[in-house]
Order: C-alpha cells, then structure tokens, then sequence
DNA sequence: CGGCTTACG
DNA sequence: CGTA
DNA sequence: GCCG
C-alpha cells in the first residue's frame, strides 16, 4: 500500500461496491458472492472500506455519486484513504479468493471528463473482428439490405408463432440479420458469410442467403409475405400496446383489420391499445430530426428559464 | 444440449 | 404481456 | 437458430 494517507495493513480489507450504472439484480449478485467467499463487504460508505469498486470511469464520477448517496460522509476523505478501482478488479478478487494487489490498470483515472469516442476515416471498419453488436457501425442504409430484410422478416415470424424455441429462433435471426447489415461491402457469394460471426455455424441463415445470390428470392420468404396470418399479424403488432400473445387472441377471433379492432364491442382494449389505434399512423411515423428540434427548443428554453447556464442536449438516434 | 437482457407497470 |  |  502507498504510505500515505493508508491504514496499517493489520485492519482487514473492506470493499465498497458503487451502485452507479451497476443494475440492481447484478449488484447484487456482486455482494452475494462476494460475502460467500469471505470478502467483507460495507453495505454503506464507512471508514473503514478499503477498496471502492465503481463501474464507473473516473474518480471524480465516483466522488460525485457517492457525494449524493451518502451526503453525510466526508466522500473525499474516504476517497483518498481508499483504493478506488475498477469491477476487473473486483473479477480479479472473486477468481482468486482474496484482495488481489491493486495494480495500476485497476484504478480509475483521476481525469474528469470522458475521453470522446472518435471514429477516425482511416480506421478500417472493425466489423471483422467483431464479436458483439456494440463494437461495430451499422450504417442505416447498409448494402446488404436485401438479405439482412429477409431475415427480419424470419425473425418476425418467429416471434409472432411465440412459444418455447421460437423465442430463441427470433433471437438467432435477429443477430444474423444484424450482421449482415452491418457487413460493410456488398455479399456477393457465400464466400463472404462463411465465416461471419452469428451465421458460421448456422445452415438456415445461410440457405436464405444462398438463394437469395443465386434466384434473387427465397421462397420461404415469399411464403411468408404472402401469408394472411402473418400480414395481420404485422399489422395487430404494429398497434401500440398489442403485442404477438394479443395480435394471435383477436386473429383466432376472426379479425382481420384495424377497423375490425376499433369496431368491435366486445375486446376489453387496454388504454394504451386505444390510443395506439387513434393513433396509429402518427406512431407507426418515424420522428423527423425538424420536428425533434423543435422540441429540442421549447426544452432548452424552458430548462434555462428554471436554471438559467444549463446544458441541455438531445439524446438518442439525434445526438448523431 | 442449455441458454438466449433487464426492469417495470 | 407489453414497453423501454 | 446459433453459440459455447
């Protein structure tokens, strides 16, 4: 331990886990095993923590979180007394059986902002290496828009039979679908998806794909699109608050149509489902970015009247 | 062959 | 069950 | 359906 400011090692370590941006179910799963392997974990910010864990980025993000959580500690204090450290750390710990030496590459950076996340033009698309959808661009018009639309429309139809594996069906489609839109050059034969991640192993994907390149169709697909079910099933979900367990009841009921929906006396629509039929087009709309704009303006006027030096930014798809 | 995100109303 |  |  560095000399200054740190306990004598005979009081035994105690850690501390931030809550901040860890969600509740996994927090705690983190304290529970950690008690089980003997580790002492403080419930609340006291003097006598050792090591701060945070999933947080940087100690001053840590000091500010605690400030408000635990408003009558002297957060700083504590802070510097302690070891304040990532959750690889806190992995570290739990693999090992003990408070691991904290190196340098567990401690939080002392800096207060968030180094920005730059995308450089040179920088080869990572796609390749990518394992995770997180680590990878997908531009909203992708190349392969083709192949990656069939099999979303796969992935719908899975969802919308519901039940036991068809769940996971959707889930596998998806991420292929995804993959493929993804994919920055244009698939041009088999060769190109051998080996891409979410597909490799899979022989379904890759024969939609395969008849796509070689007739410019699937006919599964096409039975698909064809198919009454799942068309009135792409429109009942299309309501807000009907998902694919209601859009299947009111199909087994016999209808067929929006208007069926909205004239029908006897189908108890939940309030969400009434205004989603109202609605319904408005909805189904994407948000233009003049309109989040404008709305984007009446909240910056608003929010610097009450607190007037504010920052206020769009979140979300805008913020691109 | 099990598992597939999580939280909330 | 549906939404976020 | 695909992955581990």
């Amino acid at each position: 331990l560095p000399s200054s400011g740190y306990r004598s090692s005979k009081d035994p370590a105690v850690m501390f886990i931030v809550g901040s941006k860890i969600q509740k179910v996994r927090l705690i799963h983190m304290k529970k095993s950690a008690n089980k392997k003997g580790f002492l974990v403080d419930g609340t910010l006291s003097e006598k923590v050792t090591h701060i864990l945070s999933e947080l980025e940087t100690q001053d993000q840590v000091v500010k979180s605690l400030k408000k959580s635990h408003p009558s500690s002297d957060v700083e204090k504590i802070c510097g007394q302690c070891h304040v450290v990532t959750l690889e750390y806190f992995t570290s710990c739990m693999e090992e059986g003990i408070f691991v030496e904290v190196c340098d590459h567990h401690r939080l950076k002392t800096g207060k902002r968030v180094a920005p996340i730059m995308q450089s033009k040179t920088e080869e698309n990572p796609y390749e290496n990518a394992k995770y959808c997180c680590q990878r661009i997908t531009p909203l018009h992708s190349v392969n828009k083709k192949f990656s639309d069939a099999l979303e429309l796969l992935e719908k139809h899975a969802d919308f039979l519901g039940g036991d594996n068809n769940l996971g069906r959707a889930l596998a489609f998806r991420k292929a679908s995804a993959a493929l839109r993804a994919y920055p050059k244009q698939i041009k034969s088999m060769g190109d998806v051998e080996d891409l991640y979410d597909l490799k192993g899979g022989k379904h994907c890759k024969r939609i794909i395969q008849e796509l390149l070689e007739d410019g169709f699937s006919t599964e697909v096409e039975n698909i699109q064809g198919d009454e079910w799942f068309e009135v099933m792409q429109a009942f979900t299309g309501i807000f608050g009907c998902g694919p367990a209601t859009a299947r009841k009111w199909y087994d009921l016999g209808h067929r149509t929006l208007d069926d929906i909205r004239r029908s006396e006897y189908l108890n629509l939940s309030i969400e489902q009434k205004k989603g039929l109202e609605h319904f087009t408005d909805l189904n709309t994407p948000v233009t970015r003049r309109e989040a704009e404008k709305i984007y303006s009446i909240v910056k006027t608003e929010a610097e009247r009450i607190l007037p030096g504010v920052t206020v930014i769009m979140t979300g798809g805008f913020i691109r």
